[in-house]
DNA sequence: GCATTAACACAGA
DNA sequence: TCTGTGTTAATGC
């Protein structure tokens, strides 16, 4: 993503969202831990589950490989399985719990989908998650593609601020930040080459962080790390 | 070469 | 105290 979308991705971002907190306040709630699984990949399951509170993470395991596959994470105010409307109930990722608590809402599907049918707002918003998920992956797979890890970690740095990042004066800021490993699961690297990656902008002065926050100080010059070669 | 892995030190929440 | 970060040597492709 070049910079001046994400800019715009930042003003126009809504403020008060359309609030999917109240639309499922009624539907009863649930509990896990640090490490709990909520649904394994492939698994059926009749409910849609809505994220209140904490972090999951959607993974693929490849046996033969011995390897976990981050998908993605989900936080608080995201629906997290919508793939199984279209999967005849299956879900299609492993969901597990990465924050020390987590409090999810599950919404059987049948009622789900009659909101659907009948709330424009949620529909428009199912479909928009949707389209955005997979447009993410198509642009994780072209960076995997075409560029170095490095540069990988840079371009999520400047999408993870039009994501999440809020204005300060000239600079963005990212409260409660990704760790370095999520960074590094989500940009297709290491932790030790996200930490080093980070370092080094921080040595130019684009960037500034602590485990609490990151501040972009020069999201121009962020930029053009994003394509520089080395 | 470029990047990951492993290993270890250590600091900050 | 434990998790996350910083660094480097060994290893792999």
């Amino acid at each position: 993503m070049n910079v001046s979308i994400a800019i715009e991705k930042l003003d126009n971002r809504r403020t008060g969202p359309f609030s999917l907190n109240s639309l499922f306040a009624d539907f009863p709630e649930r509990k896990a831990r640090k490490g709990d699984t909520l649904v394994q990949r492939n698994h059926s399951l009749g409910y849609i589950f809505y994220l209140t509170e904490g972090m999951v993470k959607s993974i693929n395991f490849y046996k033969e490989k011995n390897k976990e596959i981050v998908k993605g994470y989900f936080t608080a105010g995201e629906m997290m399985n919508l793939d199984i409307l279209n999967k005849n109930l299956e879900v299609s990722d492993t969901l597990k719990v990465t924050s020390a608590k987590v409090v999810y809402k599950i919404i059987p599907i049948k009622e789900f989908k009659a909101m659907v049918r009948q709330n424009q707002g949620l529909n428009q918003l199912v479909m928009a998650t949707i389209l955005d998920k997979l447009n993410k992956d198509n642009d994780r797979l072209h960076r995997l593609l075409l560029y170095k890890s490095r540069q990988r970690v840079v371009q999520f740095l400047i999408d993870y601020v039009g994501e999440v990042g809020q204005r300060v004066g000239y600079e963005h800021v990212i409260k409660k930040p990704f760790t370095h490993e999520e960074m590094g699961n989500l940009s297709d690297t290491s932790r030790q080459t996200v930490t080093t990656v980070l370092n080094e902008l921080k040595a130019k002065n684009i960037i500034h962080f602590t485990r609490r926050y990151i501040v972009i100080r020069n999201l121009e010059a962020l930029a053009v790390e994003a394509t520089k070669e080395g």
